[in-house]
DNA sequence: CAAATCTGGCAAAACGGTTAGGCGCCGCTC
DNA sequence: GAGCGGCGCCTAACCGTTTTGCCAGATTTG
C-alpha cells in the first residue's frame, strides 16, 4: 500500500501539498495539483483511515447494534442503515446484541475502541448500561426507549398502534381478544399490551387473565404461546400479536391446530415483516415506517456528530398506519365455534 | 478518551510497561501489574483501534459486501457472518452493493481505505472489477463465484440442488415444467438453470420455450414473470423457481390468478427464505445451509489473514438438502386444468 | 528603493499506540 | 570482589496522516 510519502517522493513535492491536494484543503497551483493527481492516480493511492482517524479523531465509522439480527424486522433496519450511513458518507459496522445485556455492554465497550463516532442501537435492557453512560459517543436509541437523559430516540407510538388494533377487533364485535404481547421491560412490549388493555377498558370490556400473554418477539415463542391459548376451551375469538416475526408463528400454530383464519380466529398485529404479502388470508397490522424512521435516527444522529453533541436530546415518535388485510372477521361466526 | 500515557503517568510507569500488561506481550512483576491495572480501570482506559491499526498494520475489521441487503436471504449471512466475525474477535463493517458493479467497485474501494483485514462478498458481475483484482485484501466470495485466480469461495452446488428438485418434479409425472431462474450471468442463475435443464435432458423430456424465464431475484420480478407465464394457455403443470423470496412471489401470483397450489400447478425451489414455514401449502424445496457456510468462508478468511495470503485459491462447494412440503402434486390433476 | 504584504509550498510536530534496543541492578560464579 | 548474565523496565523511533508555523520569493505600497 503507497503511503502519502510515496505519493509526494514521486510527484516532487512534500507530503503537505499532497494532502492538501487530495483533501481540495489548501490552494495549490495547478501544475503542482496536476502532478500530484497523476501520481496520486499512478501508485492507485488511497489514504490510510486509520491514520485519519488518529490525527482527526473521526473515524467516519457508525456502529448499528440491533436487539436481534435473526428477526427479519432488524434485518429491514440493517438495510435502510447501511443505505443512509452511506448517504452519509459513513460505514456502517453490525453488532448483534441477541437480547443480551451482557452482550450489548461488550459490544459498546468495543465500539469505544473502534472509536466509532456515532451509535445507533435498539437497546436490550430496562434500563441504560452505566458503562455506556459513562461513553461519550452519540447515540440515538432506536424503536425502544431507555431514559438516559442523554440520547435521541426514534421510535413509533406503541399504545396507538397497540390501541388502534384492538379498536378494530372491537368493532368486529370481538369481546373475547386475547393477546401475546413481547417482552414488558422493554417500551415495545410494555407499551403495546397497554394500548391494548386501553382500548378494551375505553369499552368497559375485560380481558380474559389467560388470554393476556407475553414472550420474546420470536417466532417460535409465539407458536407456542399461542398454541397453548388456543388448545383449550373458552379460546379467545380474537388474537392481538405485537409483531410480525410472532404473528409468523401464531399463523403457524394456528394452521396446526386445524383452526381457520378468520373463520374460527381473527388475527391482527402491529407491525410485521417483509414477505408477509404473501401469506394468506393477508394479515391485518399495522405498517411501521422503517426506512423513514431509519433516515430520521442517522439524521438526528449526523447533527450530533456534527454540531451541538450536548444539544438536549431529541425524541421522534412516528405514527403507524393501519393496513386491513382479511385475518379478520366478525365475531358472531367465531364465537359460535370457541364457546366452552 | 484517556491515552495510554494518561495511565502511564497515573500508574508511574511508562507507556511500554502499560502495552506489556494490557497486551500481555512481555513479563511485568505483580507489583506494577497491578498499579497498571488499576490505573486502567480507574481511566476507563481502551486502547485505540485506529492507533493499533496504524501501528500493526491490522484493523480487526472485517467487511460484508452483499448484492442486495433488503433480500431476507442475505439477512440470514449477515446474521451469521456477524456472529462468525465476533467469535473470531473482529468487527463486522456491512456494505450493499445493490447488485451494481459500478456500486460494488465503490465499495471495494472505501474497503481498502478502511483497511479490512478481509473482505466476504457476494459478487454482483460476470467477472471481477480489475481495480479490485490490485487491491490485495484477503477475499472470500460468498455463493456466487467469478474466477479471479485469487479469492477462495465458498458456494453451494447450484446444478446439483436445481436438478433434484426438477428429478422430483419428474418423479411426480409432469412433463411441462417452467422454471423461474436468476440472471445468467450469475452462477447462481446459470448453474440452477442448468441443473434444471440437464435433469429434464437427462429424461428426454424438452422443456417448452416460453417456460424457461429469468429474473431478478427479487419477489416482485418473479411474480409478474409467473403472473405473465402462467396467465396464458398451455401453461406449466409445475414451476421450479430458484430461490425463496422469488417462491414467494411466485406463491403470491398463483394465489392472484385464482390458481391453486399443488392442486392446479405444483411449486418447487432451490433455496429458501426465513418464515417461509409459516406459509401455506408448505414448500417443496432445498436448504442450504447457510450458517455452516458462513462460518467455513470466515475460517477461509481468517486462515488467509493471518496464516498464508498467497496460498492457492481454495473453493469449497456445500451440497443442499431437499425438504419435501405440500406445494408439490402428481400430474394428472394439473394437466387437465392446464390444458389449452 | 526599502518596507510591508501576500503567496505557494515545506518542515516538523502532533495523534495514540507498539516494540526494538538499551540500561540499571540484582544475584551468581570463580 | 570483579565480572557477567539476565531480569525488569524505560527511552525513543515509527506507523500514515493533518496542520501549524514558517520561509523564500514575488508583488504591492509608502
Amino acid at each position: 500500500m503507497p503511503t502519502i510519502r510515496d505519493v509526494a517522493r514521486a510527484a516532487g513535492v512534500s507530503t503537505a501539498t499532497v494532502s492538501a491536494v487530495v483533501n481540495g484543503s489548501a490552494y495549490v497551483s495547478p501544475r503542482l495539483r496536476t502532478r500530484v493527481l497523476s501520481a496520486v492516480s499512478a501508485l492507485n493511492y488511497t489514504p490510510s483511515l486509520a491514520a485519519q482517524t488518529l490525527k482527526r479523531g473521526r473515524s467516519q465509522l457508525v456502529a448499528l447494534v440491533v436487539a436481534d439480527l435473526a428477526n427479519p424486522f432488524f434485518g429491514r433496519v440493517v438495510c435502510a442503515a447501511e443505505a443512509a450511513a452511506a448517504a452519509w458518507g459513513y460505514a456502517l459496522v453490525v453488532c448483534n446484541s441477541d437480547e443480551k445485556p451482557e452482550k450489548e455492554r461488550r459490544i459498546l465497550g468495543r465500539i469505544r475502541t473502534l472509536s466509532c463516532d456515532g451509535v445507533l442501537v435498539v437497546p436490550v435492557g430496562a434500563a441504560w448500561p452505566p458503562e455506556a453512560e459513562a461513553m461519550a459517543v452519540p447515540t440515538v436509541q432506536f424503536g425502544r426507549v431507555v431514559e438516559d437523559g442523554r440520547s435521541d430516540s426514534v421510535s413509533i407510538d406503541n399504545v396507538a398502534a397497540a390501541s388502534q388494533v384492538t379498536d378494530y377487533l372491537l368493532d368486529l364485535g370481538h369481546r373475547r381478544i386475547g393477546s401475546i404481547t413481547g417482552p414488558l421491560h422493554l417500551t415495545t412490549g410494555r407499551g403495546r399490551l397497554d394500548g391494548m388493555l386501553q382500548a378494551m377498558r375505553a369499552r368497559g370490556v375485560a380481558p380474559c387473565p389467560g388470554h393476556v400473554r407475553s414472550g420474546e418477539f420470536r417466532e417460535d415463542a409465539a407458536y407456542s404461546v399461542a398454541r397453548e391459548m388456543l388448545d383449550r376451551p373458552g379460546r379467545p375469538t380474537a388474537l392481538y400479536v405485537a409483531s410480525g416475526v410472532m404473528a409468523l408463528g401464531v399463523m403457524r400454530a394456528v394452521t396446526d391446530l386445524g383452526l381457520r383464519c378468520p373463520d374460527d380466529i381473527s388475527i391482527a398485529s402491529t407491525d410485521t415483516i417483509p414477505g408477509i404479502g404473501g401469506l394468506r388470508p393477508r394479515l391485518t397490522r399495522t405498517e411501521h415506517p422503517v426506512a423513514d424512521m431509519v433516515n430520521e435516527a442517522l439524521r438526528l444522529l449526523v447533527d450530533r456528530m456534527t454540531r451541538d453533541a450536548q444539544a438536549s436530546p431529541r425524541h421522534v415518535v412516528f405514527r403507524p398506519a393501519m393496513i386491513l388485510g382479511d385475518s379478520c372477521g366478525p365475531a358472531e361466526r367465531a364465537v359460535a365455534g370457541a364457546a366452552p
